[in-house]
DNA sequence: CTTGCATATATGGATATCCGTATATACAAT
DNA sequence: ATTGTATATACGGATATCCATATATGCAAG
């Protein structure tokens, strides 16, 4: 993964915040983020599928949802600069957590 | 400073490049960056003046050159998402600064 | 096979980014 | 004052990004 596309990656409000609860959380569906975020559908979908394309999400799917969470085998440098930007937004992050956390008929996990 | 604004300033490969060299170089002047980085005045300056207006550099003037550094009073993230590009780039920023201290005629510093 | 839910994609328009070229500014030296 | 060097900015066009809206797909349940 090259350096300059990561960063374009995370140069956007809602692929950045998508990414660091992903990457809180171990995973999560567009519908989830949705809720959390506050963002459209199509928004949303559009942001991980080019997260996805990039290298930075992989997906799963189950049942009718898609999950997706950090690609695994990414470096550890990457890594390392997203638990940077996490520290640079706790509270921002805590608050999207607690959206995601309140919210009703959340999906079922496998 | 704001962390989607970071990751805009690092998502192109003229601003990442001299970010990092003054990261390691400590400071670098504009026809410093044009040679290491074989591009023109004007998009060299640009950039440059891009990174001073987003917080992330510091100018000073010497005669005729104007150096720019990072910004002092950055946030401890900021260095630490640097110093991982760096660590991405490793092979790359070398040849750069190879490319800088070969450099004749370099200014003199204060 | 139709309905419903979650997700994906296509389209078009608004805005932003990026760059080359040309020009301006600042200042030292002659 | 004029020249030369370093840097900054203005302008215009090409391209990229971002979004809302509308529509399509995939799949499970009935």
């Amino acid at each position: 993964m090259e350096a300059t596309q990561l960063f374009k990656c995370l140069a956007d409000e809602t692929r950045l915040n998508s990414t660091l609860l992903i990457f809180r959380e171990g995973e999560a569906c567009v519908c989830e983020l949705m809720e959390a975020l506050d963002e459209s559908q199509p928004k949303i979908s559009r942001h991980l599928a080019q997260l996805r394309n990039c290298g930075l999400l992989a997906d799963r799917r189950k049942d009718q949802w898609v999950f997706y969470s950090l690609h695994p085998g990414l470096p550890e440098w990457v890594h390392s600069i997203l638990q940077q930007a996490c520290n640079s937004r706790q509270t921002e992050l805590q608050v999207l957590q607690d959206t995601l956390r309140a919210m009703k008929c959340r999906p079922n996990r496998c």
